[in-house]
DNA sequence: CGCCATCCATACGCAAACGTATGGAAAGGG
DNA sequence: CCCTTTCCATACGTTTGCGTATGGATGGCG
C-alpha cells in the first residue's frame, strides 16, 4: 500500500498531466479542478505550484514547443546520400497511426492557437522550424530552392491535414494510397 | 427606429447565428445564453425553438453537412476537357485566403468531431463525398484508379492541413510556393 | 526536541451556464 | 372584440469552475 507515500508533485508533473488532458479534451477541457482530481490531489496543490490557470497553460506551451523543435531537428538529420529514405521516415513518423498521442496534442494545440495569441506564437515557431528543416532535407536531395520549400510545406500540410480527416484508417486500400502520396511528395 | 419591430426568430436564424459563433469560438464557445445575447433576445426564446443545447448542435451539423455536400458536387462538375483547370479551381476555392469564414467553420467542426460522435459522422460523410468527387475529377483527367484516389486524398489533406498551419499568409513568396504545390497535386 | 519551510486540504465567495417554470405581449381568427 | 396561439422575458435552482484564505501535515535542520 503506497497510499501513505506522500506523492509530492512538482510543476513538471502537472504539465505532463495537463498535456494528457489537453490531448483528448482540448484546452477548454483543461480545468484545474478536473486536472487535480486526475492527479489525486485537490486544487490547493495546484495553486501552490502555479499562479493561476494561465500560468499552467503557458508552461504547457513552453514544454510542447521545446519538445517539437528538438524533435524536428532530430528527425531531419540524415547521413549524406540517405536523404530520400529520411523524407519517407518523416512522413511516416508524423502520420496518424504511429504517434497517435502526439497527433492529438498537435491538433489540440493548433485549435487552441486559433484563439490564443501565446499558443499562436508557439505554433508559429514550430511551423517555421519544421518547414525550414524539411526544406534543408529537400535541398540536400538536389531540389532547387523554391521546389524544396514547396515540398516541405506540402509535406507538413498533408500530414496534419490527413490527421484532420475522417475515413477508415485500417482500410488496406488506404495504405497503398498513402504510399502513392508519399512518393508524390518525396520524389 | 426599428426597435419596436418585433424581430421574430425561427430555428434557422438561430442556426445561422450559431455557425457564426462556432466559427470563431469553437463548439465549447457555443453557449445558449451568449448566443441569445447576440441575437438580441434571451434564452427564453431559445428554449421555445429548441429542446436543449444538443438540439441546436444537431441542427448545426445537419445544415453544415448538407451545405458542404451540395458545394462539393457543384465544385467538381467540369465540362469535358476542362477538368484540369477545375482541379486548380477546387484547390483555390478551399484554400485559406478566399473563403476565410468557411475554413474557420471547417476547422471548428473537425475539432468538434474529435469528441462528438454525431459531429464525427457528419465529417465522415462530407469527407467521403469530397474524396469521391475529387477522385472522379482525376479519373476524367485520365489517371488510373489508385492514382486518382491518392491525388484526391492528397488534395483535401493539403488544403485543410495548410489552413492549420501558421506562417505569413501575405508573403509574396508563399504565393509562388502554393502554385508549385498545386502543380504537384494536379499534374 | 522544536521550529520552519514545503506542500496539500478544506471552506468560502463569486460568476457563468444549463434547463424549468411561469407570466406577458402581439397577432390573427372566429 | 375576445381568445387562443405564438413567441419571448424573467426568475429560480443547480452545477461547475476560478481564485483566495486559512489551517494541517510532513520532513529537514539546528
Amino acid at each position: 500500500m503506497e497510499a501513505k507515500t506522500r506523492v509530492t508533485l512538482d510543476r513538471n508533473s502537472w504539465v505532463r498531466a495537463a498535456i494528457e488532458v489537453l490531448a483528448d479534451q482540448g484546452v477548454d477541457g483543461l480545468r484545474v479542478e478536473v486536472l487535480a482530481k486526475q492527479c489525486g490531489v485537490t486544487k490547493g496543490s495546484f495553486y501552490w505550484h502555479f499562479k493561476d490557470r494561465r500560468d499552467l497553460l503557458d508552461a504547457v506551451l513552453h514544454t510542447w514547443k521545446d519538445g517539437r523543435i528538438r524533435d524536428i531537428v532530430k528527425q531531419t538529420r540524415a547521413e549524406p546520400g540517405k536523404e530520400l529514405p529520411q523524407v519517407y521516415h518523416v512522413i511516416e513518423v508524423y502520420s496518424a497511426n504511429r504517434n497517435r498521442k502526439g497527433i492529438l496534442i498537435e491538433l489540440a494545440v493548433r485549435d487552441w492557437a486559433r484563439r490564443d495569441p501565446a499558443a499562436h506564437r508557439a505554433v508559429e515557431e514550430v511551423d517555421r522550424k519544421r518547414i525550414e528543416c524539411g526544406k534543408e532535407l529537400f535541398l540536400r536531395l538536389g531540389l532547387p530552392d523554391d521546389e524544396a520549400a514547396a515540398r516541405s510545406l506540402l509535406l507538413y500540410a498533408y500530414v496534419f491535414g490527413q490527421s484532420l480527416m475522417v475515413y477508415d484508417r485500417h482500410d488496406e486500400n488506404v495504405v497503398r494510397l498513402k504510399q502513392l502520396i508519399a512518393d508524390r511528395i518525396a520524389r
